[in-house]
DNA sequence: TTCAGGACTCAAAGCGCTTCGGATAGAAGG
DNA sequence: CCTTCTATCCGAAGCGCTTTGAGTCCTGAA
């Protein structure tokens, strides 16, 4: 069933018929009414395609999901889009997500753009000098970034957490218990992110006059076997931490079954601070968290990036302002003084 | 850049440059380069909504994600994502997500396919009886279901593991080990895997005369969280399990994390058998893993999914067939004999 | 009665691509 | 030298929709 089909079944011109499905004032009450159910009736939906090509808008929005050699998916992601489709879904868009060999990276943004596939992109996770900037404001094509790149005078628009902060809070934390050694298990260092973080928790120690020891630094891809083997081997140091802070809860449990498995008792021998995404299958909720945790809904900041996103697409003219969000800090049962 | 404009800059007809491009046999291999050479120096390349509409075929496959009032996203979506991911890039198709409340998911498929988004449909977690199925059958859009439904008469064409298997299998191993009281923590009883599964776990107990005991049998969303509160309740009977069988790696670690806390050992006080879908955050791999499981890779499935589902669209005639695979059962150390 | 103006409706022109059905020119065959 | 291929290329139609610019038919004011 197309337009003209629908529209001689009810002896209309297709122009009434396409203006009464899309809402236009110049129809008759009655007459949109008749339109409306009969394209119910009939199953009746605008061919994309069409639609595509005659409004140039695609209503679509491009997210590149680049797969490394290791192959790894992050958990984090699944949440986050879940939370920006949700918004996609209410506001009439499609998410489409090319996955694609870290190398050809580039060339899918280019090609979602050359195609005309999407109106607006969202990038994840910014690398620390990340060339994608450059390469997408070479378009006219919004974009908006979950994360931040490190230069400021960069314009585009963005939606992060306060991850140094964040992490500058949850040490100084430690600290305050009485912590001098901290492990740290931080995401890859090349990542946006986790350089913000690993300076939040230098600036910490380094307040106490305490020298960030590169032993207790760690960085890779943030697995529940990097958390375990993280801590494993830390507290087999001469002079081991006391305390852990990691960078995301699934390495946090990880964290956690070392330290079970050496026989420590959380929060009493062994203190964990974790950065905490609200990963749903991951729950560190409660009244009285597992987890003492710097705190922020990925899933709801996929639901803003996207809502910024529309914004910065139907409203290319109004100035959408990028948003720092801070992490809460929630005390739970994995944190005491140090013995 | 268009069409129109490439050709004219080349001097050739839009026809001529189109057939360029696509391959087309009837044409000089010399004009060929000079179009390629040209379209690549532009950045040309041709709009989709106007390729969708003259060719009929979207290139794209939906998937829609129902999000249920608990706002649960599986992790091992995700997993199973990149993996259909990488066989779209490869094949040139989009892959479009649709997330949409529970209520609204037949509204979402009827929607692809009548605005004509997609060429196929791939659908996750089939319910016991699972009304998508007919649902999709009503259009003649191929689709292909990560699952099964629970009645053979249906003709359809999936992909699955031997749920039943595996689990009849694992519980089989630890009766063999002496165990007769195993906890089992299934995922929700209404989709279809877990049932089957349960199916496995209580055929392997009555053909050794052990009743299924409902105390020991809990199914929920397999959290993290379940696992650790499941094994913990358990642990509290009045004649605890010695062994528990969990439905994924994360509930297994939120058991393991219960087991620990009781003060038991893993494969000596406690045994655990999980089945591990290979989530790249949750590695349960080496040569002497941490969980006896029954083991199969979620990714390799989306790959293989992916490719199935192409071959219904690209070649209808050819009678793709369905697959069941067989999970490796892989011993860790996370099972023992009977204390 | 006339006519401006509002309320509806319509025909037709694209949007950018693919593809059908020729055209053209040179090579091959008679 | 004329016809028939073959190898290339082209014009134009059409995919299904939106949207511009024009009506047409009322209503109510003059």
């Amino acid at each position: 069933m197309n337009l003209k089909e629908l529209a001689s079944l009810l002896n209309l011109s297709t122009t009434t018929v396409s203006r009464a499905l899309n809402g236009y004032p110049e129809v008759n009450a009655e007459t949109r009414e008749r339109v409306v159910a009969a394209a119910r009736r009939h199953g009746y939906a605008p061919n994309q395609g069409a639609r595509r090509l005659a409004t140039g808008r695609a209503h679509a929005i491009g997210h590149v999901i680049p797969l490394a050699r290791h192959q790894m998916i992050n958990p984090i992601f699944a949440e986050f889009i879940s939370g920006a489709g949700e918004t996609y879904s209410i506001a009439g868009y499609d998410m489409i997500a090319s996955v694609v060999p870290e190398a050809d990276e580039a060339d899918a943004y280019r090609a979602m753009i050359a195609q005309r596939k999407v109106d607006g992109i969202l990038v994840h996770t910014p690398r620390l000098l990340d060339p994608r900037i450059d390469l997408l404001s070479g378009f006219s094509l919004p974009f908006l970034m979950h994360g931040r790149d490190s230069r400021p005078e960069r314009d585009y628009c963005w939606i992060d957490i306060n991850n140094r902060r964040a992490f500058l809070r949850a040490t100084d934390l430690l600290l305050d218990l009485g912590h001098r050694r901290i492990g740290f298990l931080n995401g890859m260092e090349h990542l946006n992110f986790a350089q913000r973080r690993r300076s939040g928790y230098c600036a910490a120690l380094t307040a106490r006059d305490i020298a960030p020891d590169p032993d207790l630094m760690r960085h890779a891809e943030m697995t529940e076997a990097y958390g375990y083997d993280g801590v494993r081997e830390m507290l087999g140091l001469p002079d081991p931490p006391t305390a852990f802070l990691a960078s995301s809860i699934i390495t946090a449990f990880g964290a956690l079954r070392a330290v079970s498995e050496a026989g420590l008792r959380l929060g009493a021998d062994i203190s964990i601070v974790t950065h905490d995404d609200e990963l749903s299958h991951m729950s560190n909720a409660g009244p009285v968290p597992l987890f003492t945790a710097t705190r922020s809904s990925i899933r709801a900041a996929g639901r803003r990036a996207a809502e910024m996103l529309i914004a910065l697409i139907e409203q290319p003219g109004a100035a959408t302002r990028s948003e720092l969000w801070e992490a809460d800090l929630t005390i739970g049962r994995s944190t005491g003084p140090r013995v």
